[in-house]
DNA sequence: AATTTTGATGCAAGCGCTTTCATAGACTAG
DNA sequence: CTAGTCTATGAAAGCGCTTGCATCAAAATT
């Protein structure tokens, strides 16, 4: 009844507040504050008290003045090439069950493939508390990786495991999924390769997925010459429009590789259109084995990655990681071919 | 050289801090921020000096530190059902990318269509500064509404828009947009339909989804029993198994409603794997047009809704609302249907 | 009964920033 | 030469929270 100088703590004035809880609970702030963070430290009764003016005052604490307060945030951060399509779905999905099972929460970002507006998440993310972040793939400018060295925000890479880097990663050979896939294809009959992909620029997973293909190549003596190379960004649409241009060239392949599904998926569309009967006149094969990959017809020869467990993982890396533990060493998961409709023997 | 109590500024120590900058660049605080904030109220040389040691720092503005003071944070929420799939994907990209083209930052969270999940996570958004929250579809707890009422936070309702709510809202009627498409395939000759959904219950969508139907279907002197349901989560294989169990019955529909493109070809793929020629044994329609819509065989009738005009506009009215301007009106999209492949006339 | 232990609470010092107000110097005007 | 106007800056209050330390009453131990 009696407060000291608050008006109404309903009607127009601002948001209810620690210390206005702490009023109509007859407390002080640091009562309320313990019997949220730590509700044993409290009497029950206090607490009950406390609670009932919570609700009452639709209190929910700020978390900017509580990560300043506490020194932590419980938040790592994750910054993705692309939400438009389901490519990181469900790895990312993974690895925030995971990570809110540590009491983590999650920040996602997406960069459009942009270096730049990466780098703009990144400080945003580090920023709003991000205790870790999780990158994809290695390829950044060192500043930023100096950056957050000196910040020492602990950071993951995923979705690459290359064995020549040593910073901390959880993923998957490119070079070699991409080489395996290849090797079959050889073994198929093919000689004339074509592959859209991805900007190499900036890209690791994508240059080393086509490293994937010329090392096959080379290995099965075929020249240079006989793959033949589409970058564009990664869509359906794009995946038509590359397939039309490596088809419009004099030296037809035989087969056409998608960088990713999406780009693979494109690719076949186009095909169809264009009346060739896959896998009779011309294969394709796409790459993550994402839903998209089954629901096409024929159903997509693609390179399957183990997207759950690779979240999960990486959740639990990267919470070790924040918690000061010593990182053991970068993790390799393995990619399976899945053999569906799309691929088959090059034709006479 | 001499500072007054600071250890060293790199090494082991703690991360720096605005204080940090000014001491380094030889001004106030006040300065400091001043060059972060509004750079033209400080002198060029000064603000030189301080970008220097900004970056000798690698120096980030503490968000919560500084939404504290300011008392903005620039930043608004959304919740949407799931990022698994990309129905929500365009949409929420259009929104994010005409937010930040008035300075505002979007933090998106998922609830896996589960209401207290989203609960959390409107909280949390909240806690987290957002300024105004973007939410899906009208259904939820009034507590909720009412909490975010009183906490002054602006609501904007999307992907749904229904003439009775008063709430904030831009969308498409869900009732006209189904009852249409459903007045078409009873056109076609189509007399018995099975309707595979979202859960209706807490989904305001899915039950005005399921209404335009069945008012198609009196309006058609059509019983009852002619509409079998079946209530699934939304994934494509979902979509199969709704599939088959509606064609395990005695009674089978000549026509499959998905209520989304998801389940709709989880139904497409099932249904040809089943036998079914699509259209002519069995059409099939979507709700939604997402990319996966184009690339299956045959290419899937559907209900466009345009995404990216729903996200951009949705951004502009939030904007509005949080800077205090006072709310005009509900806004109502155009849906369309598209024939694709899979709507024919009903077998005989 | 005197002492120690324990449990519940309050006080108050920050956490890293923004912003109001005051000040000092450099100009312009009269 | 004095008063008035700008412009660039600093001092310091305070944003909403946590937490170490001090306090005090009640319970447990001698």
């Amino acid at each position: 009844m009696n407060s000291k100088k608050k008006k109404s703590n309903n009607s127009t004035e601002k948001l209810a507040t620690l210390a206005d809880v702490a009023e109509q609970a007859q407390v002080s702030t640091a009562t309320v504050s313990r019997c949220l963070n730590s509700p044993d430290l409290a009497d029950p009764n206090t607490r009950e008290r406390v609670c009932k003016a919570i609700d009452a005052l639709s209190y929910t604490p700020n978390f900017g003045a509580r990560a300043m307060a506490a020194r932590r945030t419980q938040t790592v951060g994750a910054v993705i090439p692309t939400m438009e399509n389901s490519i990181f779905a469900r790895g990312i999905q993974a690895f925030q069950e995971e990570l809110s099972n540590h009491g983590f929460t999650l920040l996602v970002a997406s960069s459009s493939y942009k270096p730049v507006r990466e780098e703009e998440q990144i400080k945003n993310l580090i920023a709003r508390g991000a205790e870790g972040l999780l990158l994809i793939g290695y390829d950044r400018n060192p500043v930023i990786y100096e950056f957050l060295r000196n910040r020492k925000i602990p950071v993951l890479v995923t979705w690459a495991f290359d064995p020549s880097e040593s910073r901390p990663a959880i993923g998957f050979n490119n070079v070699e999924a991409m080489n395996n896939l290849t090797k079959k294809i050889l073994e198929l009959g093919h000689r004339k390769i074509g592959f859209i992909t991805a900007s190499l620029k900036n890209n690791d997973r994508a240059r080393n997925r086509l490293k994937g293909i010329q090392e096959a190549m080379k290995k099965a003596d075929l020249p240079e010459k006989n793959l033949q190379l589409v970058q564009t960004n990664y869509s359906i649409e794009n995946g038509s429009k590359a397939f039309e241009k490596i088809m419009g060239a004099e030296e037809r392949p035989t087969v056409v590789i998608g960088g990713n599904d999406v780009l693979a998926v494109g690719a076949l569309r186009k095909a169809k259109e264009m009346g060739f009967r896959i896998p009779d006149d011309l294969s394709i094969t796409g790459f993550d084995d994402i839903e998209l990959a089954q629901v096409v017809d024929p159903p997509l020869t693609t390179v399957h990655v183990p997207h759950r467990r690779m979240g999960t993982r990486a959740a639990q890396i990267l919470v070790s990681l924040i918690n000061g533990e010593k990182f053991e060493k970068s993790e390799k998961l393995q990619t399976t071919i899945l053999f569906r409709g799309t691929l088959g023997h090059a034709p006479k």
